[in-house]
DNA sequence: CAATATATATAGTGACCACTATGGAAATGG
DNA sequence: CCATTTCCATAGTGGTCACTATATATATTG
């Protein structure tokens, strides 16, 4: 049987969880640059050390924040397309979960990746080129299902050209959300978008 | 005959229109927050009163740097909206001046507006809500042309639903045209997006 | 208990932020 | 010429930024 030996001193009792839940929020609101170590800290109900001891910085922190994001929202975002065989069903699931999260209640409004980051300084480039990569991430996801799905499109369809169209969707509809925060536009515009995808299926 | 009279003293010497065409680059490059001052008297040459002998805040310096962005890419990206009587013609043409504009080479890509101000703290409240304006102004005009050509339309089309899709899909390729900065990647969208005024379309 | 290791709060670090007071240089009018 | 008016560079202002050195409190092991 094996013993979880606690470990010579103090233990921690800093929920780093909670705390990363706080940062997801503030910098979902406000973005990177905007949101400070005092306004995380002081939302958190610690001190600049306690949070410097779990993260080593206000990057990491923000890469930390977005990892817990892309786990809960991110996942139920794209939850869709290992629900459905049918790739109109799929995508269709997507973008109503996307909008789902986007307008919700107790949390921001818009998404975190769709529109983080997009206009940075070199200073903050590392992590600008992140949430693009998890940008295009998403659309290649998309677009692997799409692949998965090939017989149920026309023939000659371009697969990952249509992915970046639902990605330019979604991160369309994360822009409206903040603007005017109402799903009925949103579903629409969801709509719209997916009779694109109904035109290029074959029955 | 009016003369000219000059004034008094030393005559100003300080270009606004090129302080503000710097302005416009870095803010459009950055974003607002990721800008300081030192950086963008630097770059035009000048010390930070001169600057301030001009726009009394960075506010609004930013604010006119917006306005002149408007009045130059803004007006050609919607410039097909005049130009055209063909309802399809015409948003055919916004689009694809916004691809132009996205990806343009003697400046930064994607779009000030489009993307500008999404993320922002309570601080900069007044600034975001005026891009969040432009934004929907944007989507506004579109609308109105849809109005405009209302007979080009099937029956019962919901026209501002369908200008709000179009919102969404210009503020996707933006966001795109920074992660990827491809114009055969944005046409794509661009046409995707095309296909669904297509389908509403009344011959 | 003593020893150890980690938690935390206080109180700062230098650097940079937006912004400006001051004073001399420069270009005009008289 | 002188007087006037404005431009502009130097050199700062207080404030906030991300981040941390120090000291002490607290919880563990042996």
């Amino acid at each position: 049987m094996e013993m979880e030996k606690a470990p010579r001193g103090r233990p921690r009792r800093l929920d780093k969880d909670k705390i990363l839940e706080i940062a997801s929020v503030l910098f979902w609101q406000q973005g990177y640059e905007a949101t400070s170590i005092n306004e995380l800290v002081t939302a958190m109900g610690i001190a600049p050390p306690s949070l410097y001891a779990a993260f080593s910085s206000k990057e990491e922190l923000y890469l930390a924040a977005i990892d817990r994001y892309s786990a809960s929202y991110g996942r139920q975002m794209l939850s869709g397309l290992a629900l459905h065989s049918c790739v109109y069903e799929a995508i269709r699931t997507v973008l109503y979960e996307c909008v789902e999260v986007f307008v919700g209640g107790d949390h921001p409004s818009g998404c975190m990746i769709a529109t983080g980051l997009v206009e940075s300084s070199n200073a903050q480039g590392a992590l600008a080129r992140k949430l693009a990569d998890l940008r295009q991430q998403t659309i290649k996801i998309i677009a692997d299902k799409f692949k998965a799905c090939e017989t149920q499109f026309v023939e000659g369809t371009d697969l990952p050209a249509l992915a970046s169209f639902f990605g330019a969707t979604i991160q369309g509809m994360a822009v409206q959300a903040r603007d005017v925060n109402c799903p009925t536009e949103l579903h629409k515009i969801a709509e719209h978008s997916l009779s694109v995808l109904q035109a290029s299926r074959r029955f």
